[in-house]
DNA sequence: GCCAACGTTGGC
DNA sequence: GCCAACGTTGGC
């Protein structure tokens, strides 16, 4: 079992969003980054993930989901009117891929971003250095267990 | 294959 | 709103 983290603009899907949805679970689609997109894909049912708050006023860790499945296409990918639409994804071959993922926990207050860099055990995140970008990364479980105690 | 130009991300 | 960092595109 993995552990991962996970970004959304919670002005465009927020951990409240998916905890709103139907049985608190959702697809996590619109993924088009290449190492992003490796990640989803080695991603298990049983997974953990932290839902990351990026682009707002507090960035930082907002709670916890869980993996459902494994990686399946993303049909957004082939939806013209989506705005994920990729019209260089051949559906016989798919690009993009999205995993189902489902509400656990909401933290009462986000874990800032500030506040991660102060623990010398996180340094390692990829979400802490300057300049990263990527979407979906991996947390050891190390990482996991400290910040499930900051929240 | 190189690399400049461009678009996007995302913290501040 | 600024701008650094990064990924992608496309001419050569």
């Amino acid at each position: 079992m993995k552990y991962w983290l996970m970004k959304s603009e919670p002005g465009e899907f927020s951990i409240d969003d998916l905890k709103n949805r139907p049985g608190g679970t959702d697809s996590w689609n619109g993924i088009r980054n290449y190492q992003a997109r490796n990640y989803i894909r080695e991603m298990r049912a049983g997974d953990m993930a932290f839902f990351y708050h990026s682009s707002c006023a507090v960035p930082g860790i907002a709670g916890t989901m869980q993996i459902l499945g494994q990686a399946r296409p993303d049909p957004t990918a082939f939806d013209e009117s989506s705005e994920y639409f990729d019209a260089a994804s051949d559906p016989g071959q798919p690009r993009w891929f999205q995993v189902d993922v489902k509400y656990k926990t909401r933290f009462k207050q986000v874990i800032p971003l500030a506040k991660l860099r102060r623990h010398a055990a996180l340094r390692g995140m990829p979400v802490l250095q300057k300049g990263s970008r990527l979407s979906v990364t991996p947390v050891s479980k190390r990482q996991w267990d400290l910040i499930q105690k900051l929240a």
